[in-house]
DNA sequence: AATGAATGAGGGTTCATTCAT
DNA sequence: GATGAATGAACCCTCATTCAT
């Protein structure tokens, strides 16, 4: 074990070695368990593997966790991001252009959740929502719902302010969350295992996208006549 | 049964009714495996299941398929559209705009793809790529790669034609697939079984994503100035 | 299909082609079955296998034989020599030595069973006695009784003519079968599958083993008297 | 469970009774797969009967080992005795007749393996040969080669010391092992399944056998003259 | 609390047997 | 009679879960 391990995270008087790892035990078997239910499916995935890759024996496992399916809903409810309120005041404050609000934004998402392990989690919920529909539920309450409030914030001030043309606003939230799934898929299936096919850099592609998304494909202005209606 | 499997398929002699069973079956099988695997996934699902679904008994399906995981590849193998160069054709004899020609391959591939159930391979394989390493890379050379070919070919013929503005040709191609991607992925995953959420309407999606993907968001052409310049 | 197929094999009218094999079906799905048990013993020999040996398909075996346990049966039934009467008629007839005789009957026997194909029954009844102990003490009774009763027969004549010293006439029997029965036994396993071992030549192995049989491996006619009494 | 499980099996300190149990399960089964295996024969026999019979349930059995084959191969294994070397030895340092040698070194094998549950394996061997030719391969190399060795070695020394005349020492061997084989056979094949037939009585049996080897049939010594030359 | 041996229900696969053709 | 597609009981093996240590 690397002596950093043996001082604590965050601030306040080390702990013995043991009281320690039993304190850090959930989270070590949540990372392993998101690790592998997110690179081989739940169902895949065997109780003994999370266990080993965390480092304890299979009963332990099952000290802090009822039951592997149990697992699964602590690795969903730990991975989904709290912090929509947070992010939510850092958008309200935000000065500048819309646009650049929608820079902002993406970047701050890719930092804090695409990058990171957590990202994991959409991809392993989209593979696993029909066999946890409660589970579906759940994450579309607690994670898409904020997020698309916040997407709509976004647009909807760039539209208020004058800077947006936004037809259908309703489905224009896909636009901006359409490409971010996307990466994330990628990054989790196909370009995990097919190396040659998708080493996708996310920081050109993110650009790529913002380019896009902000002003499309189209050189000429008049093409915004063929814009279709809002249909609502 | 249907009264019209009573009638020979493709005229000439009537097969007995066993033979034409017989016949039929792989496809059932298939039929009902991609259901299956595309709702649970394939650790998931049950041979035993699979068979019923396909109104046969389990030793049956081991009669056409010599395991489980041979099914999977030949659900997969089924079920990768061949037409790509019948698409390939269309759109090199497509005469009019470029944006007109990418609405149109939409259009084309949701009737043709999108909306059938075959659209369930893409969730699959997203979901099982790294089990089964080998069909995803098949997947990425027989299925994304053609797909990537077509997308560019569109859109160099828009900058040929001095239609599209694209800063960075490769990961624009991104912007085409990822709404696409994302909507297949809706449709099988939380939109099957969280309702409440996402009844997308396919048509409005595509609509609402043509628009931003030809016109952007931003109010023109100011913005234009701030536009990144190809990275590569 | 050889033409000598289309004669009728033991006299009488030659049969259409269709009657004939109909007719000789059981026999060849008899023989078919004997190879494939003796070779991988009965419960690892496939119905199918013996069907697709002898000719024809899985139904038609069950026309035949209604289980494949009665097929076990059959075998051996048809394979155990019937033909004890007129031996022990060759034998009763005899002049000569009992030496001699005792040489003829092993040549006989190898000529007649050892060096056929029936003699694989031994290994089988053998191999798979305890799992059909019914056919076990049929086997007993119809094979081994009557055998041992011929070997005692040439024995005693030795005997009772002067010209054999036999201490232990009930287990002097087994003087002369364990050899045979060991010839059979090598020629139908380890003979059969580790050619680098056992390709015993019978000729020789019967001539040693008359040899030591009736001479004996000692020089000296003075060690008789360390023979043993005989114990009953 | 009998008191003396209870106690350390060879000083020490007392293990806990899980490690105990743990330690000694690879034999208990491997005895209990032994039984069966001669019994029913490898295919007949069940996984789950193994596992009965040694006192566990059917998931243990595939803790100790992989799979049914790698149970049958660690059967064999442990069931060839690797003791040659150790018998070459005693046989070297004999000393009186080379009858009396024989007769040593069958009553010998008769204690240490032909009355031994062990002596079963010559029949699964026999038995299986043909399904595990790898095996029939490796039981070759290190049974019968080291037992034809042993056994040639007393033949040789009789004919160097005059005491024996033997006309084909290749083959000779054989009248040596056939009548062994033979004991084995029955017990474990017949012998056990049809009571009324085969109670041989193995003191007398080897007795027997050992008088025909040693002496022969014939009445001496006029006979001599008959017997065949080496065919070398 | 932690372990890992043990369990046994469950799932993939085989194959003897049936039966519509 | 002959076929071979279909069946489903039975078998091998896995793995989530338990519990004695």
């Amino acid at each position: 074990m690397p002596i950093s391990r043996l001082i604590a995270p965050r601030g306040g008087v080390p702990l013995a070695k043991r009281e320690r790892r039993k304190e850090a035990r959930p989270g070590e078997l949540l990372d392993a368990a998101l690790d592998l239910f997110v690179e081989k499916g739940f169902a895949a995935t065997r109780s003994e593997e999370v266990a080993a890759r965390a480092g304890v024996s299979k009963g332990t496992l099952f000290l802090y966790f009822p039951s592997k399916e149990e697992l699964f809903k602590a690795v969903v409810r730990e991975n989904i991001s709290g912090r929509f309120q947070e992010w939510r005041q850092e958008l309200e404050d935000f000065e500048g252009g819309s646009a650049d609000m929608l820079r902002y934004c993406l970047k701050v998402w890719w930092d804090r959740v695409g990058a990171t392990k957590a990202s994991g989690i959409n991809k392993l919920i989209i593979s696993e929502a029909r066999n946890f529909p409660d589970i579906a539920a759940f994450y579309q309450d607690e994670v898409i719902k904020p997020v698309q409030a916040l997407i709509r914030l976004i647009l909807q001030r760039g539209v208020d302010r004058g800077e947006f043309h936004i037809v259908d606003l309703d489905y224009a939230m896909f636009s901006v969350m359409a490409p971010m799934i996307f990466l994330i898929m990628m990054k989790h299936s196909l370009g995990a295992c097919v190396p040659q096919g998708y080493p996708i850099d996310p920081e050109r592609y993110i650009a790529s996208q913002m380019d896009t998304l902000l002003h499309g494909l189209c050189v000429r202005p008049e093409d915004n006549k063929t814009r279709s209606r809002d249909p609502k």
